[in-house]
DNA sequence: TTCCTTGCAAATCGTTTGCATAATG
DNA sequence: CATTATGCAAACGATTTGCAAGGAA
């Protein structure tokens, strides 16, 4: 993969925040050093990026695709009022029915429907 | 909610089936004996019966809802190259982290990608 | 120079919606 | 009769893609 400042831009955008941005808000941000970025380079980049398990994609329930820089081991909790994520790095065991039926696993993708702290008064 | 032979064929095509529909699927299957029915109508339905509760919806990668008539607590297995999905009756137990949070949980969507045993060869 | 990457805009595709008509209670 | 649900087709919104021009190796 030869190297694009674009790209680069996308990488340290996404691994440099705490949040799952979708695409649309990763874009936004990127305009910000380099205004001349368009979204459909965006949308390319982020697809590479994932296909290279260098970011993680979230699918949830509003339909857009969120991403995850961090791609250690870990659920996601996300609030169904502020649609805030909420990352859980404690991340419970593979159910052991998976390697009983003989399932060979690449990944996992928990998510955990509910309210936050602040939208639960 | 007013009764409607349309949604009570859906309803009956989705609990009657232990695959994990798209809302094509559904239409297709609809079609056979309901011959008028429109994708507009599937799809509305299959909306106000995952509102009620009354069948739940899975986000996955390959970008399309798949609905399932089967509401109890389970996670899914999705095979990353046949794309058939298979229940987990045993799920893992909820993080921990969760509660420790302070965190209100309504449900959950715990999906494993990997290979099925047909595709694992 | 080769060919990957971009910006732009048009296309795609799953899903939603407006509207006139049909069906329910 | 009052309203909700339908079929149809158009609209939507997120994402993808074709293409000519720009940039990396």
């Amino acid at each position: 993969m030869r190297y694009s400042r674009q790209r680069e831009l996308i990488t340290e955008i996404i691994k440099g925040r705490k949040d799952h941005p979708t695409a649309d808000m990763i874009y936004q941000s990127a305009r910000e050093l380099e205004p001349n970025i368009s979204l459909g380079t965006v949308y390319r980049n982020l697809k590479l990026l994932s296909d290279d398990k260098v970011i993680i994609t979230l699918e949830t329930e509003d339909k857009r695709l969120h991403y995850d820089g961090d791609t250690s081991r870990h659920s996601h909790f996300i609030c169904s009022k502020c649609g805030k994520i909420i990352d859980l790095f404690k991340p419970s065991e593979t159910p052991s029915e998976i390697k009983e039926a003989g399932l060979f696993v690449t990944g996992e993708k928990c998510v955990y429907y509910g309210y936050c702290t602040d939208c639960n008064n």
